[in-house]
RNA sequence: GGCGGGGUAGCUCAGCGGUAGAGCAGGAGAAUCAUAAUCUCUUGGUCGGGGGUUCAAAUCCCUCUCCCGCCA
C-alpha cells in the first residue's frame, strides 16, 4: 500500500459559454474513477475540474445578455456544477479562472515570464476569429457568401493590427522534443504523441500571449492596455489550484507536478506543446502526463448542435442510470478511442453485463443464504481448490487494476473484473449449491460463503465506476462502511464474517425494460 | 501533398514470427439457486489485394487499395 502517496488530476476548465454535454461529462468521468480508484489506493488525492470564465466570447455574450461578466459567468458556470452533481462526481476543488486566486497566480507566472525574458512586447496582425480566438493565416482562409472571408472552421474572420506581447515558442522547440523523448509517457495515447512531436519539428512561431482588444481578461501586470491570452491564462489554473504562485506551499510541493491532465483531443496541443513551454519557460515542472481522449458519436452520426442530436448526460442518467451510464462510457470504448452511443448497445450492456452477469451473480447468491441460512453469513469449512481459486481470482484484482489504471486503460480494467465475474457464475454452476443443500449442507455453506466474499471484493473493486450500486452490494454483504479500501480486498480482517447478519437481497442492476421506439436524442 | 494509425468471424475488437482468439449476435444442449438470469458445446474468418524474406507470416519487408487522424 503507497503512503502518502498524492496524486493530483484535472480536467480541462470548461469554457462557461458552451453548454454541458457528454464530451465535458465523459473527460470528468474518466478523471473521477482515476480519482476514485487512486484514493480506495491508499493515495492522498487532489482532483481539480472547474470553468474558463474569461475572453471575449464571454464579454460579448454578457454584453448581448445586458448582464457584467461577472455575473453572467456566475450564472453560467453553474451549469458545469450541476453537470457534477448529476453524474456522482468527486472533485476536491471547482476553479473558476474569476476568482482572486487564479488572477494572482496568471500575474505571477506572467512576471516570472517576462523576467526571464521569455515574453517581449511586439505587434500582431493577421486575421482574427473572435468565434475560435484564433489568428489565421492567409493561406487558410476561404470565402464565404458575399466574398466573406472565413476562417477554416467557417468563423468570420476581421483583419487585426494591435500591440501584442509574444512569448518565445520558437525557441523551446528543441527542448520540447528532448523533453518527449525523456518522457515517453507524456503524451498518450501513443499515436497523439506521434501527431504532437511531428507538429514541433514542423516548426514553431512565437505565441501571441496577450490582447487590447477587449478586457474582460486577467490585466498583464504593469501594462493595463493588456489582458492575457486565454491559454497562458486558463492553462495555469492547474497551478494555481496547486498553491502556485507559493511554490513553497505544502499542497504545490505535494501536488506539483500533476500525474495526469485528462484532455479531449481537441485542446491536445495547448496541453502538450504550449504548456510545458511555458512551464520550462518560467522554471516551473511540467506535467507528467496529458491523456487525450476521442469524441463520441450518436447512432453512428456526428454530433452536432444544428443536427440537433446532442447527448445530454442528465438524459443519459435519467434514462439508464447514474451507475449504468458511467459503465458504459468506460466499458464500450477503449479509452483514447472515438466511440458511438447507440441505445441498443447501451441496452445490452447494461443487461447483458450489469443486470445478468454481475447484478444476477450477487442476488443468486445471497438469496441463497437469506433463504437457506436465515440470511446469516455461514462458518465456511475447509476450503477446497476451488474455493481458494475463485477467491485469489478476485484478490488479484487489485494488482492486476493498477496498471490498466495508470494507463487509463478503462475499458480493460473494467474487462479483467468482468473476468473474474463470470468466473464466479461459473463457480455457482459447477459447485451446484441448490444440490448441496440436499445432500451436504456444511459444503453448501461453504460454498455460499466464497460466493458472499468473492461478490464483496468484486464490489470493492468497481466502486471507482460505479458508486452508488458498489456501495449497495457492499451494504448487502455487511461490508462496514471503513473497510471498502483495496487494502481490504485481501485483508482477513475485512473479510466477511462468519455470523454476520446480510439484509434481505435486493435486485441492484434493474433490467431495462423501456420501449425502444423513436429514434434521434 | 507530407507524416502517422488502421483494414482479423455478422458486429465491436484483441493477437503482431510458430499452422486463427474474446465479447455480443446465431445454433444445440444442461441446469433450475437467481433480475427467464446462468452454464456447456457449437456455426462462422483464404487475418484488404498482390509480391518477397523465412523451415515457418495477421505477425517482418515491398507494392497497390480503402478508411481515419495530425500537419500543409
Amino acid at each position: 500500500m503507497p503512503a502518502n502517496q498524492s496524486f493530483y488530476i484535472t480536467t480541462p476548465i470548461y469554457y462557461v459559454n458552451d453548454d454541458p454535454h457528454i464530451g465535458h461529462a465523459y473527460t470528468t468521468l474518466a478523471c473521477d474513477a482515476l480519482a476514485r480508484f487512486k484514493r480506495l489506493d491508499g493515495y492522498d488525492v487532489h482532483f481539480l475540474t472547474g470553468t474558463d470564465e474569461h475572453g471575449q466570447k464571454v464579454e460579448k455574450a454578457a454584453a448581448d445578455a445586458g448582464v457584467d461578466p461577472q455575473a453572467f459567468t456566475e450564472r453560467v458556470s453553474q451549469r458545469f456544477r450541476q453537470l457534477a452533481d448529476d453524474m456522482g462526481f468527486t472533485h476536491d476543488d471547482f476553479i473558476r479562472t474569476t476568482e482572486p486566486r487564479h488572477i494572482e497566480a496568471a500575474q505571477a507566472i506572467w512576471k516570472r515570464l517576462i523576467d526571464r525574458g521569455e515574453i517581449y512586447l511586439g505587434a500582431y496582425e493577421g486575421w482574427y476569429a473572435i468565434r475560435d480566438e484564433a489568428f489565421y493565416a492567409e493561406s487558410e482562409l476561404t470565402k464565404g457568401a458575399d466574398d466573406e472571408k472565413l476562417a477554416p472552421t467557417g468563423a468570420p474572420v476581421e483583419w487585426v493590427e494591435e500591440p501584442s506581447y509574444f512569448f518565445r515558442l520558437s525557441a523551446w522547440q528543441d527542448r520540447l522534443l528532448e523533453f518527449y523523448e525523456k518522457h515517453p509517457d507524456f503524451i498518450a495515447p501513443n499515436s497523439r504523441r506521434n501527431e504532437v512531436t511531428s507538429f514541433v519539428k514542423g516548426g514553431l512561431q512565437d505565441l501571441s500571449v496577450s490582447r487590447v482588444s477587449f478586457k474582460w481578461g486577467v490585466p498583464v501586470p504593469d501594462d493595463a492596455d493588456h489582458v492575457m491570452y486565454v491559454w497562458l491564462d486558463a492553462l495555469t489554473n492547474y497551478i494555481t489550484a496547486a498553491g502556485f504562485p507559493d511554490t513553497e506551499s505544502a499542497s504545490y510541493k505535494k501536488f506539483w507536478p500533476a500525474d495526469v491532465h485528462m484532455v479531449g483531443k481537441d485542446i491536445l496541443r495547448f496541453h502538450a506543446v504550449y504548456w510545458p513551454a511555458f512551464l520550462m519557460a518560467a522554471e516551473l515542472d511540467p506535467p507528467k502526463r496529458v491523456f487525450a481522449h476521442g469524441w463520441w458519436t450518436n447512432e453512428g452520426q456526428k454530433i452536432s448542435k444544428t443536427l440537433g442530436n446532442v447527448i445530454k448526460p442528465h438524459d443519459l442518467v435519467e434514462r439508464y442510470g447514474l451507475d449504468q451510464t458511467r459503465y458504459f462510457l468506460l466499458r464500450e470504448v477503449p479509452f483514447g478511442n472515438d466511440g458511438d452511443f447507440s441505445r441498443e448497445s447501451m441496452v445490452t450492456r447494461m443487461n447483458s453485463e450489469l443486470a445478468n452477469d454481475y447484478g444476477n451473480l450477487a442476488q443468486r447468491a445471497l438469496s441463497m443464504i437469506a433463504k437457506n441460512l436465515k440470511g446469516i453469513a455461514p462458518e465456511p469449512g475447509a476450503f477446497t481448490e476451488d474455493d481458494q481459486a475463485m477467491l485469489n481470482a478476485a484478490g488479484e484484482l487489485p494488482a492486476a487494476l493498477r496498471p490498466l489504471m495508470d494507463a487509463q486503460a478503462f475499458h480493460e480494467a473494467l474487462e479483467r473484473i468482468w473476468v473474474v465475474i463470470r468466473a464466479a457464475n461459473v463457480y455457482v454452476d459447477r459447485q451446484a449449491p441448490w444440490v448441496l443443500r440436499k445432500t451436504d449442507a456444511p459444503r453448501m455453506g461453504t460454498v455460499l460463503y466464497v460466493l458472499a466474499e468473492t461478490i464483496r471484493r468484486l464490489a470493492i473493486m468497481t466502486q471507482p465506476f460505479m458508486p452508488d450500486a458498489s456501495a449497495k452490494m457492499l451494504d448487502a454483504v455487511a461490508s462496514p462502511g471503513d473497510k471498502r479500501s483495496f487494502g481490504d480486498v485481501t485483508d482477513t480482517a475485512a473479510m466477511l464474517a462468519p455470523g454476520a447478519e446480510l439484509p434481505k437481497p435486493q435486485p441492484i442492476f434493474p433490467r431495462y425494460q423501456g420501449e425502444e421506439e423513436g429514434e434521434g436524442a
